[in-house]
DNA sequence: GTCTATATGGTGATAGAC
DNA sequence: GTCTATCACCATATAGAC
């Protein structure tokens, strides 16, 4: 099945070099991010990076290829209950928004790697480089697009177009990437308050009734 | 009032250069684009560019400056209608969304200003250059905010948080600038259909009423 | 106003010591 | 495996001719 062929295992080798590096590329972007920079913020030199990681769109590859892995892992769960299909894109969807909430720093990342690929604004070997991961979006992007399609033959949502639609919930979902910052002293409860909120903003936008979205 | 101390009138002058920057700008990024890029678009050279834009974040400030005082341009009209907050933010929503579409280049530029300064990934004459718009930027999303409010008050939204709210609500509204794409053959009313779909998608999400949004 | 140099600094990547 | 040079290149910005 074309989502399993996309799926991904987690690889937890140099963990805080990535983890490091996402952090930069989340304040900065790719361009604007230097390698030094990344290895400053190790409390390192580039030798340590060069050593790991062949060039800086590997190191970025890498990130993305994180990110995209933990997106499956926290799913993959999720996509294997029997509900009924407005009610499992509904636990995708707050599985999918806290996960941004969580890893945010990784998830910019994943963005930008899907923003360079729409734009065309690549090198060849970063090109290449993404081309993968971007199949696998894909097969990300189709798991929620079958449970959307079957809510809406259900009658449980109402919609025109899929893939105007598709876009516009992963919108919503992904949004926290762009403004949400951990406030002091800020709860558990407090974060699944929010993801209640983009979950019942998105599921409403598709046209999921009252009774249903609260 | 604070909205038109931040209103924008429209400067027309080096529309060219600026029409050129924002298609760079808006294909490859801030950071990515060199000013070579730009002149080579132009078929000019450096010179002429550094003539009337004394550096890179002038030339790129200039570019969001235009962008938000097409925004304010458009809404005008709307905002002084005469009409319940639900429908006058209807028509609001709808007004930034069409322009979203038609203006992409230069609203993606207007994106990256407002990325940029909540990343606080810049240089001092960055922050300087970008902090005036910003405030202006925030005037605009005023705008909406308070018809948000009167709707919420009058029982025609219903929503929890507002400040999470407007984020999903201009979320839904700018996403056409990341995946919109012109089809061949596309007519005004495609483009109109595209638009009642996303505004459909954030009045729903808001808590519209299904009478109201169809 | 626009072009052709050119100065200057930073960045990706490599080589070789430890 | 990590660090310390160092190279080669590219991009911002300037100076001065036309």
């Amino acid at each position: 099945m074309a989502a399993n062929a996309g799926e991904m295992t987690i690889d937890t080798s140099h963990m805080d070099i990535l983890s490091v590096a996402a952090d930069c590329f989340e304040k900065s972007g790719f361009a604007a991010t230097s390698i030094d920079d990344v290895a400053r913020k190790l409390g390192a030199t580039k030798g340590r990076i060069y050593h790991h990681f062949p060039s800086k769109t590997d190191l970025f590859v890498a990130v993305v290829r994180r990110g995209m892995a933990m997106c499956y892992e926290v799913i993959e769960p999720v996509r294997q209950l029997d509900l009924p299909p407005l009610q499992k894109l509904s636990r995708m969807a707050a599985a999918h928004a806290k996960l941004m909430i969580e890893t945010k720093h990784f998830q910019r990342s994943v963005w930008e790697g899907v923003e360079m690929h729409r734009r065309a604004a690549m090198t060849p070997d970063q090109r290449e480089a993404l081309e993968e991961l971007l199949k696998t979006r894909e097969g990300y992007s189709a798991l929620f697009r079958r449970e959307l399609t079957a809510a809406r033959d259900n009658g449980d949502l109402d919609f025109e177009n899929l893939s105007v639609t598709n876009q516009l919930m992963f919108m919503a979902l992904n949004s926290p990437i762009f403004w949400y910052s951990p406030r002091p002293g800020e709860t558990e409860t407090d974060i699944n308050r929010l993801v209640g909120q983009i979950v019942q903003f998105a599921l409403r936008g598709l046209g999921a009734s009252k009774e249903f979205t609260g």
